[in-house]
DNA sequence: GTGAATCCGATTTTT
DNA sequence: TCGGATTCAC
């Protein structure tokens, strides 16, 4: 049997299965049989009786990849069953933690939240938190990921809360020596308050039970390092560790594994060159300086690839070679270089091309091409790509060709049609009166009741105050109804009464059954969808099966699942920004992979197609975490040269070396952008091309021809809808609505489906009425007492929209302190405006803009048009910038031009945050000249009925209409 | 050659 | 929205 476990190795492998004790470095490149050796040196050590299973521990990143260890070892070792320990790092510490709890106060029962979920506790906490500047009451949430992020990265370093304590500390003394540094001294609030919300962020944790993924890695090495018995216990036990893609473990993960191998028997497998996780924590440094760590370690360098052709191993090699002196060859005198077992040759193409199209064309065509000559199979082919959204028009080309694909990158399953189909119904269960919700519905595969009928009836409900639901009824009841059809009416009918149908249900059934009994039993939905053989309607299905699985998992922790909690359920994981993966057609199905390169990493295939090659893409442009870990905290090793191009690099090497027999680099000049783009830098590091030949770009005719398109092509207008429409009233919100997205207008002006007011609404209303009221005073040159100011604004005063209580009585106290800054700064600054909230109304090529000023003042050289605005603000240059960009203020400055016959001088916005801070800017005849090419598109498109969406950037993730917008969530690219 | 204005284009993911 | 890269103005 031993000699079975030693077929069929090379010499270097031979050794690395056979080592006996004592730590072990193993480098192992791409395709050089690593897992093989792993899972051959556990089979070993039990056959030659070196270790009873039981005392062998082997850890690795993924429940996938300890999955396989675990088969590979299964098949290798003839006993029924093994009870070595083969696992991930955190389900290997989630035993530690349970087996031990009591001994470091935790529950045995502890929960561990998934991400969402983290964002859910934290918000809950939201005011129980010693959050200040990091909690702004107009948006308390935004800096709520970022804030998480650091503390998960904190811990990935093994910071604990009051580590973080005494940097602050040290910052605060080297403020005393050096008060004028006005930087450091903003650093250490900021850094001081971080400090005092991580403390109390993993107290509160610890009170209700719960830890984090990270939590588990750290509480376990506080276990270990407070109990020197219970770390004598598990040496003893493990005596044998072994550690799989070793490059990838973080400064916490190797602190753990230093422990735990006191004895030595350490082995650990990676590669420097894989390293491509540094955004999660993985430290590069461990590989690097494990020799530090243990200088006795037995150093064994697998270097026989049996994947790639040496031209792609060359190649590749070639480019790695320049993250040089940051590499283990350099670092430690190794060789790595691999040596291919195959023989082929001639495997490497670069090929670019003029546009994306052109460049997806000829992958799809090449894959086509390939297929028929060489008679593959599809899943031999491999498109990598860097990022998730550059998938989409290689999908788009092979759809062209008929050539079957799967792609897993896609977010966005509460976006689907038929999730949000199935949310619309359980919220409408939750809320009768979910206008927004019924909508949705009628209009879905379900029902589909016709736009116009849908649009009768949402009027008439908004006319009359009645909820849809209620118009819904009257409709089904009444013939003739608004001059309904008999088949619409039907269908509004069968809506109607499947409704009232399932509230009974609604109130005795959970979640799922209610759900299932709707979609199968009630309407057939379910089996119209497992029926049919359509991709679409496959992919339903599974999202479907996905949101059940959701409903599942609410089940577990809900203590009483009916719809409604459900509803508050879903919509706090939707708030925190949760949104899981749809589901894929089918696996088994012989189709093309299209993946991340991240996603790739471990998989090989016969055909890889690397695409996108530009600079900005790959390599893409370094962003920083918006909160990140002060350098002095950490203790990973920082490298010297330019870490994320280096990152970007074995990104690319990792990329190269998934492909066994072709490899194809592909780029393009024209991404659509303005300009063209430039051939990726990697491209010429791996690929022997000068850099002269690589055609570093004229503008490509489509570029330039773009250029002059200020706007997508202008539809024509209608002689008949101008004679209609004659003039067209264009307010600003009109204009801004549109222009973020043609169908949010569509919602909001045409369709005017209500949504609840957000509480940055309630608040800047209440401020500027009372704002109002008092230069309508001193206008008069009334003066009036500041209490009568606050007392406006509390009559204005609404409950709504806020987070909690104590927010919003937070927001109150601050809104009153804002105009306690206004009132002194007008105080001190008294003059007497020109006019206070006078409406407008200027003709502009028949299109009638409306608005009205807050205040206009008057100096000496014109007119100063003034705004309000209660939204945040970092500083005057912001505020400048905000105010240069300020659409409405632009229109103002138009409407300004149109009336005086002369620019404004000045445009300004006031933020009230609480304290003052005026953005100023001299509007210009060339903006003035944007703003009517602005308004100009808006009044075309809305003359032509043109509604289709079009987002601006971000746009669809603040929008209020996500939950029922029938098109998939996709910012604009 | 340098600073300011303007214009683009927008990650990767596991537990 | 934001920051960097490119272009513009001098």
């Amino acid at each position: 049997m031993i000699d079975k476990l030693l077929q069929n190795l090379n010499e270097e492998q031979y050794e690395a299965v056979t080592f006996d004790q004592g730590p072990l470095l193993l480098v192992a490149g791409v395709g050089t049989g690593k897992t093989t050796v792993i899972t051959r040196r556990i089979a070993y050590l039990i056959a030659e009786k070196k270790a009873r299973p039981a005392e062998i521990l082997a850890l690795t990143f993924t429940e996938k990849a300890a999955a396989e260890m675990e088969e590979r070892v299964d098949i290798l070792v003839p006993y029924g069953y093994i009870d070595a320990q083969i696992s991930t790092f955190h389900s290997f510490c989630d035993r530690l933690l349970r087996e031990n709890a009591l001994l470091i106060s935790l529950t045995p029962d502890f929960r561990i939240l998934t991400e969402p979920e983290q964002v859910i506790f934290f918000k809950d906490h939201l005011f129980d938190l010693p959050l200040k500047s990091l909690r702004p009451l107009g948006n308390p949430i935004s800096n709520l990921r970022a804030i998480l992020t650091l503390f998960s990265r904190a811990k990935d370093e093994d910071i604990t809360p009051q580590e973080y304590r005494a940097y602050v500390e040290q910052l605060q003394k080297r403020i005393k020596t050096d008060s004028n540094d006005e930087a450091l001294a903003a650093e250490f609030m900021l850094q001081d308050e971080l400090a005092d919300v991580y403390a109390k962020y993993q107290q509160l944790l610890l009170e209700k039970g719960f830890v984090d993924f990270g939590d588990l890695i750290t509480l376990a090495l506080r276990l270990l390092r407070d109990h020197p018995a219970i770390l004598a216990r598990y040496q003893r036990q493990f005596r044998y560790i072994l550690v799989d893609e070793f490059q990838d473990t973080n400064y916490a993960q190797f602190e753990l594994l230093k422990l735990l191998a006191g004895h030595h028997n350490l082995a650990v497998a990676g590669d420097d060159d894989q390293s491509i996780y540094k955004f999660r924590g993985a430290a590069i440094s461990n590989i690097l300086h494990f020799q530090r760590q243990f200088p006795d370690a037995k150093l064994i360098v697998l270097k026989i690839n049996y994947r790639s052709t040496q031209e792609i191993l060359d190649s590749s090699y070639r480019l790695i070679q320049n993250n040089n002196p940051d590499r283990l060859e350099v670092r430690s005198g190794i060789e790595k270089r691999l040596i291919a077992v195959s023989t082929d040759v001639k495997s490497i193409n670069y090929r670019s091309f003029e546009t994306l199209s052109d460049e997806a064309d000829f992958v799809a065509e090449k894959i086509a091409t390939i297929m028929k000559e060489k008679g593959c199979s599809y899943r031999d082919f491999a498109v990598l790509v860097r990022s998730n959204i550059q998938a989409d028009p290689f999908l788009r080309a092979m759809n062209l060709r008929h050539i079957p694909w799967r792609f897993s990158g896609s977010r966005g399953l509460y976006d689907r049609w038929e999730i949000q189909t199935a949310i619309s119904f359980l919220r409408l269960m939750a809320d009768p009166r979910d206008n927004l919700s019924l909508h949705f519905l009628a209009g879905s595969p379900i029902y589909q009741l016709e736009s116009e009928a849908l649009a009768l009836l949402t009027s008439y409900s908004r006319r009359t105050n009645k909820t849809l639901l209620q118009v819904f009824r009257i409709a089904a009841q009444t013939e003739g109804f608004l001059s309904i059809s008999r088949e619409e009416r039907e269908k509004i009918k069968k809506i109607a009464d499947d409704i009232s149908a399932m509230m009974p249900t609604s109130r005795d059934e959970t979640t799922g059954s209610l759900l299932y009994e709707y979609l199968m039993v009630r309407t057939e939905y379910l089996k119209s969808l497992s029926c049919s053989q359509k991709r679409d309607d496959l992919q339903a299905m599974q999202n479907l099966a996905k949101l059940f699985a959701l409903i599942e998992r609410f089940k577990e922790i809900a203590k009483y699942d009916r719809v409604p909690w459900f509803i508050d359920y879903l919509n706090a994981l939707i708030e925190a920004g949760d949104n899981p993966a749809v589901g894929e057609a089918d696996w088994d199905e012989d189709a093309v992979s299209l993946l991340t390169i991240h996603q790739a990493k471990g998989l090989e295939f016969t055909h890889v197609f690397l695409v996108g090659l530009v600079s900005g893409r790959f390599p893409s442009r370094h962003r920083r975490d918006p909160l990140s870990l002060p350098d002095e905290l950490i203790k990973d090793i920082l490298p010297t040269a330019d870490f994320h191009q280096q990152e970007e690099r074995r990104l690319f090497y990792v990329a190269m070396t998934r492909a066994k027999k072709s490899l194809y680099l592909t780029s393009a000049l024209d991404y659509g952008g303005k300009r063209p783009r430039k051939p990726s830098l990697f491209i010429c590091e791996a690929v022997d091309i000068p850099i002269a030949t690589i055609k570093t770009a004229k503008r490509s005719p489509l570029a330039t021809l773009k250029d002059h398109q200020i706007r997508p092509e202008k539809p024509l207008i209608d002689e008949h809808i101008i004679s209609e429409a004659k003039r067209l009233n264009l307010s600003y919100r009109q204009i801004d609505d549109y222009l973020t997205c043609p169908l949010k207008y569509h919602y909001i002006h045409r369709e005017k489906i209500p949504i609840r007011q957000h509480h940055t609404v309630i608040y800047g209303a209440a401020i500027h009425r009372a704002i109002r009221w008092y230069n309508i005073n001193l206008l008069s040159q009334r003066h009036i007492p500041l209490e009568d100011l606050q007392k406006i604004f509390k009559q204005n005063w609404r409950a709504e929209g806020f987070l909690t209580r104590e927010h919003e009585e937070m927001r109150f106290q601050e809104g009153l302190c804002a105009l306690a800054c206004f009132y002194e700064y007008q105080g001190k600054n008294s003059k007497i405006p020109h006019l206070v909230e006078r409406r407008f109304s200027v003709i502009e090529k028949n299109n009638r803009i409306i608005g009205h000023f807050d205040r206009i003042d008057q100096s000496d050289e014109g007119g100063i048009i003034i705004d309000y605005k209660t939204s945040e603000i970092k500083d005057s240059a912001q505020a400048d910038r905000r105010t240069k960009e300020s659409r409405q203020l632009g229109i103002y400055a138009l409407a300004y031009q149109r009336i005086f016959n002369q620019l404004p001088q000045r445009i300004e916005l006031h933020f009230l945050t609480p304290q003052i801070i005026i953005g100023q800017f001299v509007p210009t005849e060339k903006r003035l000249e944007q703003i009517l090419i602005d308004i100009e598109y808006v009044a075309t498109g809305i003359r032509n009925g043109q509604f289709d969406p079009d987002p601006e950037y971000l746009a669809c993730t603040y929008c209020a209409y996500r939950g029922i917008c029938p098109y998939p969530y996709k910012d604009k690219e």
